[in-house]
DNA sequence: TGGGGTAGTCATAAAAATTTGACTTATTGT
DNA sequence: ACAATAAGTCAAATTTTTATGACTACCCCA
């Protein structure tokens, strides 16, 4: 998401940033990342279904987009740590709103 | 969206309503769709740089998800209309909460 | 000096989404 | 009977996204 592809900012700047969470991976990564720092590590035990590459791809997307900050912790076994910035937090209303929908009727189709 | 091919339920069945409302176009659909029903033409003006093919796939894609309901109105010009259902009308919180984002930050990086 | 852990990169392949351009169907106005 | 409008469909090409598998870099511990 170096320059969005598909830029809808001309038509629809707000839907724009519907789409920053969307993608395979990263509304669950960012529903992680709600809860507190998360490390890479972590995310792949948590997402065993996604590769390594379509992880990092979405972290990057995620940091690129200014909703996770990327951190290297110089501690015990060296890591790297994402955690929502303040941007990110201004998402959050956006997940609590999917949460609260009714998906019975949605779920029944499958 | 038949059958889901990227199909987030397993880890994340929220974030898989979030799913049915991106793609290119479906965002712009969704919120003309709010502000009352809507025909295809319109659609069509509204969005000059869609292709009636990607608007009946987007159109298509809202139907069978349970969003909007097509429906042919025998009038006039006869035509073809398009509402939201009312679990469509559960995903308006959605964009509530994107209309309320704070975008400075972001729209200052284009 | 050599594992093991953590966090990646890179090139390529496969799959999915989107675009292109031509063609269709039904209804209506003249 | 003819053309126009509204709402499409279809096959093929292009673009974007995601997956695969091999390889790298850094630090730490024994």
């Amino acid at each position: 998401m170096t320059t969005p592809k598909n830029d809808l900012t001309l038509h629809c700047p707000k839907e724009y940033l519907l789409k920053m969470l969307t993608g395979k991976w990263k509304p669950c990564i960012f529903r992680y990342a709600v809860q507190g720092p998360v490390r890479f590590s972590q995310i792949m035990k948590l997402l065993p279904e996604a590769t390594r590459q379509a992880l990092t791809n979405a972290l990057r997307e995620l940091e690129e987009s200014g909703i996770l900050e990327r951190t290297v912790v110089k501690l015990k076994p060296l890591h790297v740590e994402y955690h929502l910035t303040e941007l990110g937090i201004e998402f959050i209303p956006i997940f609590k709103a999917v949460e609260e929908l009714n998906l019975l009727p949605v779920m029944q189709k499958n």
